[in-house]
DNA sequence: AGGCAAATGCAACTCCACTTGCGTTAGGTA
DNA sequence: TACCTAACGCAAGTGGAGTTGCATTTGCCT
């Protein structure tokens, strides 16, 4: 089954403008988005998101230029797409036992596929690409809601085991997980520090240290 | 007296291959750096950074599209050559007499100045740039490193009264300052949720509350 | 003051991202 | 099966970013 996950903002009229890709979702079309992608992952890993350009998928995927600025727009429109179909894959938070562990197993996921070019280049790329063009931004926004929003599960076990007071309602997790994450991607592209595994550790410590404080419990 | 901040880095040869602008601090130079550089912070409020181009920047400082490609190598120079600028300023963090309200004080100063285009712009701009240009990471690394030492005063300040556990060498004032500012900025350029009040609260309550747990408490 | 060289100005050129008009292919439907 | 039209392919063209060789200005040093 060949997925269409076309934004739905921004419809012309109400007379039903059609926007290519959406009317025919059979063989063809759906053929061209994947051979489409891939082109897009290696490009970016091969020469990062400035040196990606339209051209290249063009000959590295079979289809033609003129379809690629119709159907996308550009290359933000391209690494866009290419971020929603990451979203969609079977990736579940780690379950270690712990809070501690799954936090800190979560931290390490993204110490390392930041590190790992392959994965670092998708998603960094979009996070260049949401800078100039709204449908990144967009497609950037909706792929790290629906990230926490699985990750909320962590904390939820967390309180069932009674590491934090419950009820699970009464914490947000999504806060938590994020106040992990955010000292990582911090460091990466503001700062531009660089991670390493005591950065990891020490997010997590103060995500933690917050959490046990009380910081994350929703008010009445 | 005119400043002369250019990069060290990157000197091809020991012969002496003197880059533009080193030789000749003097007049004309000066005058070139500060025009150019008001036009580019100009043309970023405009137009933000994707729509800022050299020609602009040549229109707008009478300075010839030539002298700019060969000073400033193109925008993402620019951009960085101006962010050096902003960061020679004689901001000093908050002293509002506790250790939360200047930490509160400082979150919100990044709220608002990323809620009025013509601060928010130059400052996005660079984090924009680091994607594609080498020294524009280096600019954004130095801008940031030297904001958050001018902060450390803030936890020292803490320290002297008592907030926090002594010595001031036992507690990493710049962790903590980095782990109450990280949020904002993650929020801002990767879940791009937006910033509000709130946003900046949590974040403040998150930091001092690790800190109180003796998160950023040097390990010797 | 006078001379040297760095820095800038200038105009023409190259190259590539992006567009346009039209012909061709193939998915959906009767 | 046959038709219709969305989606794609193609080739030529356009515009602007970035480059190059040379003339001109202007700081700096003696």
């Amino acid at each position: 089954m060949p997925v269409d996950n076309e934004q739905t903002a921004q419809v012309a009229g109400g007379t039903g403008a059609a926007r290519p890709g959406t009317r025919r979702p059979g063989g063809r079309t759906a053929r061209t988005r994947a051979a489409v992608r891939d082109a897009v992952l290696t490009g970016l890993t091969e020469h990062g998101y400035s040196g990606l350009t339209v051209e290249y998928v063009a000959e590295h995927s079979g289809v033609h230029k003129t379809t690629l600025y119709r159907r996308w727009g550009g290359v933000d429109g391209l690494v866009a797409d290419t971020l929603d179909l990451a979203g969609e894959d079977s990736w579940t938070p780690p379950d270690t036992g712990s809070l501690h562990g799954d936090l800190h197993a979560l931290a390490l996921e993204v110490v390392h596929s930041f590190a790992d070019p392959a994965t670092a280049a998708p998603s960094s790329a979009v996070i260049a690409a949401a800078f100039q063009s709204e449908p990144a931004a967009q497609a950037l926004r909706a792929y790290y809601a629906e990230r926490f929003t699985r990750c909320e599960v962590i904390v939820d076990r967390a309180v069932a085991r009674g590491e934090l007071p419950g009820p699970r309602s009464a914490i947000d997790g999504g806060a938590l997980v994020r106040a992990a994450a955010a000292p990582l991607f911090f460091r990466l592209f503001i700062t531009r520090e660089g991670l390493d595994e005591p950065a990891a550790d020490q997010a997590v410590a103060v995500a933690l240290a917050a959490a046990h404080a009380g910081t994350f419990t929703r008010s009445t």
